[in-house]
RNA sequence: GCUCCCAUCGUCUAGCCCGGUCUAGGACACCGCCUUUUCACGGCGGUAACAGGGGUUCAAAUCCCCUUGGGAGUACCA
């Protein structure tokens, strides 16, 4: 049998990060199996339900680089894929409950449900259903308040026996039996809800292998239960551990970090945040960190299922995004980073040879775009010195004095607007020999007088991009 | 309340199934140190964890039980 798994969102906002991971996983276990891989739409909420949640959700998705084979835009054997065009469905498989005995109508009010469950928490008993319309006594009553127009609710009759869920994450997880009351499978609007068609669906789909949130194990019983009343087949289950927040709570919209086109608007990577994802409550058999997720192949196995929450922390995210920045190729990379430079900054007014040169040199020490223009400022354009405390343990000021006096002497003479690498060269090793300086002291003192800073990338790439007014500007500046 | 799940560094995790090789490995973050100049997306080092208590065993992060803590479900939401 082949393999099939399938997404199910429900188009009620963005593309959630934890659903963006769960259809990483469902993808790239069809990846690895050589399956099919289903993008169904679970808008049975009408009230919450909107189009423009589900082109954006879709949208997101193709944006992380996750493609799905069967779908409402990608019509396969087993359509339609949105459960608001298969209510003709899962109507038929109630009534078929309902002559079966395993289901039946019912006419309880809300504020009668809602009397049944406070009085059943007062006595510490599970809130069941407990109301007339299960016994057959009133079948008849019910019929003739349907054949009045009356709506009622199906409900379904929940087996009073334990359930079993072998779980490819948690194992054999067992429910015990009066765990659950009747529950509603198809509302008094006549639409079904959840725990049905989500079953309907994945039995109609043929679908093998439910991968899916942690949330959802519970619900599994009653999954169970309606496979079980329907004579199918349940799909093998994996419950992936939930995504938290730093409070250890359940992420939410609140947490300000949820949506994928945050990430997408906020100039992220996909590959990034794909990887990352990827990372959360899975790990790669060679603890490989870093890597495109189509490359992953057969190296995906489900059995590396963490079974706890993970704390989704940006932290780590900022690194990934760094280090798929700099596996950009370089003209993407360059044509990315001015998308993100003020349009009137010096960048714009300079070399081609020296914009790639910048950004080859400080593509190393940036994790977004957005941090380019800010480090071109401060490492290159910044006439400011800033000449640490700890320094003076390495570098005393008659050294400094002397340093600057000699590059100021050699420096006068120049007016181009740049100093040439071969240019800087022959002023270090003359500096060098001159002022018989050398370790520390020499690197040291060299580069807080020329880049005003006491870090950086390599003085030799560095220095000729700087331009000669502001390295002027800061050696005026520590005399 | 009831049911279920989970528990290794601050964070993500490896190890747990098949006890010894674990004075618990890696990564992010943090803190040091390293460049007389072919690879700083670098190197070296450091701080830092098996929630607690019982058992089983010659031996437990690994198996069992309890406690504690966290999470999820308990809807005519998904």
């Amino acid at each position: 049998m082949s393999v099939r798994v399938r997404f199910a969102p429900s188009p009620t906002g963005h593309l959630h990060i934890g659903g963006a991971r769960t259809a990483l996983y469902n993808y790239l276990y069809a990846k690895a199996q050589g399956g099919t891989f289903v993008f169904r739409v679970e808008d049975t909420d009408l009230e919450r339900s909107k189009k423009e949640y589900e082109v954006s959700q879709l949208e997101d998705l193709r944006w992380l680089g996750i493609d799905y084979d069967e779908g409402p835009e990608k019509p396969g054997e087993y359509g339609p894929y949105r459960q608001s065009e298969r209510t003709h469905i899962y109507e038929e498989y109630a009534k078929k409950l309902v002559d079966d005995g395993l289901a039946y109508y019912d006419f309880c009010t809300d504020e009668e449900l809602e009397a049944m469950k406070e009085r059943a928490m007062k006595e510490g008993r599970p809130p069941h259903y407990e109301g007339k319309w299960r016994n057959s006594e009133y079948f008849e009553e019910a019929a003739n308040k349907l054949a009045a127009g009356e709506k009622g609710a199906i409900r379904f009759k929940a087996p009073k026996k334990s359930y079993v869920v072998n779980d490819e994450v948690r194992g054999r997880v067992v429910f015990p039996e009066n765990m659950v009351g009747d529950f509603v499978i198809i509302r008094s609007n006549g639409l079904p809800v959840y725990n049905f068609c989500c079953v309907i669906d994945d039995m109609l789909m043929k679908i093998t292998y439910v991968i899916r949130g942690e949330e959802h194990l519970n619900n599994s019983v009653r999954q169970l239960m309606i496979y079980e009343a329907l004579g199918g087949t349940p799909p093998a289950f994996a419950h992936v551990s939930l995504l938290i927040n730093k409070d250890r709570q359940k992420l939410s919209k609140r947490d300000g970090v949820t949506s994928v086109t945050k990430y997408k608007e906020e100039s992220y990577l996909p590959e990034a945040l794909i990887n990352y994802l990827c990372l959360l409550g899975w790990s790669h058999p060679d603890e490989k960190e870093i890597f495109a997720i189509d490359d992953i192949g057969l190296a995906f196995d489900a059995k590396r299922f963490a079974k706890s929450a993970a704390i989704y922390d940006l932290e780590k995210l900022k690194w990934v995004n760094g280090m798929h920045l700099r596996a950009l190729p370089n003209d993407e990379l360059k044509s990315k980073i001015e998308e993100f430079i003020a349009k009137d900054h010096f960048y714009f007014s300079q070399s081609d040879t020296w914009k790639d040169s910048a950004i080859e040199l400080l593509k190393n020490q940036i994790e977004f775009f957005s941090d380019f223009q800010p480090r071109l400022d401060s490492d290159l354009l910044n006439g400011e010195v800033n000449r640490s405390e700890k320094l003076e343990d390495v570098l005393s000021w008659d050294t400094t004095k002397k340093i600057i006096n000699f590059l100021k002497d050699k420096l006068a003479g120049i007016d181009d607007s740049f100093i040439s690498k071969e240019k800087f060269q022959e002023i270090f090793k003359s500096l060098k020999t001159e002022l018989e300086l050398k370790g520390k002291p020499l690197f040291m003192g060299t580069r807080v007088c020329l880049t005003g800073q006491d870090h950086g990338p390599e003085l030799g790439d560095l220095v000729p991009l700087i331009p000669l007014k502001i390295i002027k500007e800061r050696i005026n500046h520590l005399s």
